[in-house]
DNA sequence: GTAGGGTTAG
């Protein structure tokens, strides 16, 4: 081996290392990363800026993951050779991504590492800050470092704009968000699917519907292909607004214009027709679905429990619960905790505890919808000392209760003029939400 | 690096 510690070996690890990233094969990986360093061998970025995106990605999955991808840095600077900007962004963007409070400490702490290392944060780098930030509801942080960037001579881009014409729309502020659709094109930029998708989506939130649509109208007119979020974001609206006859000629026209629905446009179509009761219709767009290939999903499986539940066919959902397992689909919460609710409507309590039993034994840990659910079914068979048991219990289990608890504590049992064997913080619990 | 949604309790 050379003095540097390059030499055929570190080659040979590197590509080692970049093969398992590409058979994502991240823990292989990781573990080569840590072995070269028993043995001083000198990687390079090459490799371990993939391994640090894998990382990055898999941490949304796995807690300790993107505290991996931080030791990973570490290990890069104590072996001599700098990160780059781009391992910087890589590790940035996780924390940014994460849904965690105080993630955006963090990152800004990154980009003030990164800086003291010499290594110059570029338009993207600030971008994911930007972003960041805007999903953080903090706009006026976004707006700070979009002077920062601007500071250092960078330009701000199109995606600098749709972040923040994004998080302008999920705080309801359309008005600032269009006229900043209209700032951007004095800058010489153009608005394009992405930017139009944000409004079309804040408008369709706020249950705008003739302005989602004219925006589509408008995208179409400045030559711009609306693509399959741009349909998604809309059918969903009109579908949740009952309105599946424009939900249906929305559909037609996608399929007009050559954009292919996917899983989640039919999950819209088929929950909106269960929704108004018309099974046929639902039915209907569940064997188009499966006519074209695609495969139902996890949230086809929980739309059509729902459905078979609010019917009171709660055996007939247990049976597509089984159905799920057969299709190697994992139940999850939902699946679970909406069955148990379609057997507690139906006053069938010992069928709702046999759910919580299996929801259990496959690996789902009861949560608190899960015992608001179970709670409300004692309650309404008038069995409050068994609800108040399952108050208990959840206390035990550390779960907090909710709002809702709150609210069906208060309304079934407290108005009946039983108090609840357990300690205050429940009565304290509105604050929650 | 930016756009949807992941549909259970009230």
């Amino acid at each position: 081996m050379s003095s540097d510690g390059f030499c055929a070996n570190s080659i040979i690890v590197d590509m080692l290392i970049l093969a398992y990233v590409k058979n994502f094969k991240t823990d292989q990986a990781f573990e080569a990363f840590e072995r070269a360093g028993d043995y001083d061998f000198k990687l390079s970025v090459l490799s371990c800026n993939p391994m640090l995106s894998c990382l990055v990605k898999e941490s949304k999955f796995g807690a300790g993951k993107l505290q991996k991808a931080g030791d990973v840095v570490e290990d890069m600077k104590v072996r001599g050779f700098s990160p780059t900007v781009v391992t910087y962004n890589t590790l940035i963007n996780g924390y940014c991504k994460k849904g965690r409070v105080g993630k955006m400490y963090k990152a800004d702490a990154l980009l003030k590492e990164m800086v003291s290392q010499k290594i110059c944060p570029n338009e993207i780098t600030y971008n994911i800050l930007i972003d960041g930030f805007c999903k953080d509801e903090n706009v006026s942080a976004a707006m700070k470092v979009f002077k920062e960037m601007q500071g250092q001579g960078l330009k701000p881009n199109i995606v600098t704009y749709n972040s923040f014409i994004n998080g302008l729309c999920s705080k309801g502020k359309l008005d600032e968000a269009l006229g900043l659709r209209d700032e951007m094109l004095g800058w010489g930029l153009m608005p394009n699917v992405v930017t139009y998708n944000a409004l079309i989506n804040g408008f369709s939130k706020r249950k705008m519907l003739t302005e989602a649509r004219g925006l589509l109208d408008d995208a179409v007119k400045q030559g711009l292909a609306p693509n399959v979020i741009t349909f998604n974001i809309l059918i969903d609206a009109y579908c949740k607004a009952g309105r599946m006859e424009e939900a249906i000629s929305l559909h037609d026209f996608m399929l007009d214009r050559m954009v292919c629905p996917n899983v989640s446009t039919y999950n819209c179509l088929i929950g909106g027709f269960y929704r108004e009761g018309n099974m046929e219709a639902a039915n209907k767009i569940l064997y188009e679905m499966e006519d074209k290939g695609l495969r139902t999903d996890l949230v086809t499986y929980n739309i059509r429990l729902d459905a078979l539940c609010k019917k009171g066919e709660s055996r007939k959902a247990a049976r597509l619960l089984d159905e799920m397992l057969e299709m190697s689909i994992r139940p999850s919460h939902v699946s679970y905790n909406t069955l148990m609710d379609g057997y507690c409507r139906e006053g069938n309590l010992r069928a709702a505890l046999n759910v919580r039993a299996q929801m259990e034994k496959e690996g789902r840990r009861p949560n608190v919808v899960t015992y608001n659910v179970l709670i409300k079914g004692f309650c309404n068979k008038g069995k409050l000392e068994e609800a108040n048991g399952l108050l208990n219990d959840m206390l035990e289990k550390g779960l907090i209760p909710n709002r809702i608890t709150y609210d069906i504590v208060r309304e079934e049992m407290m108005e009946k003029g039983f108090v609840p064997d357990i300690d205050g913080h429940i009565y304290n619990s509105s604050v929650n939400s």
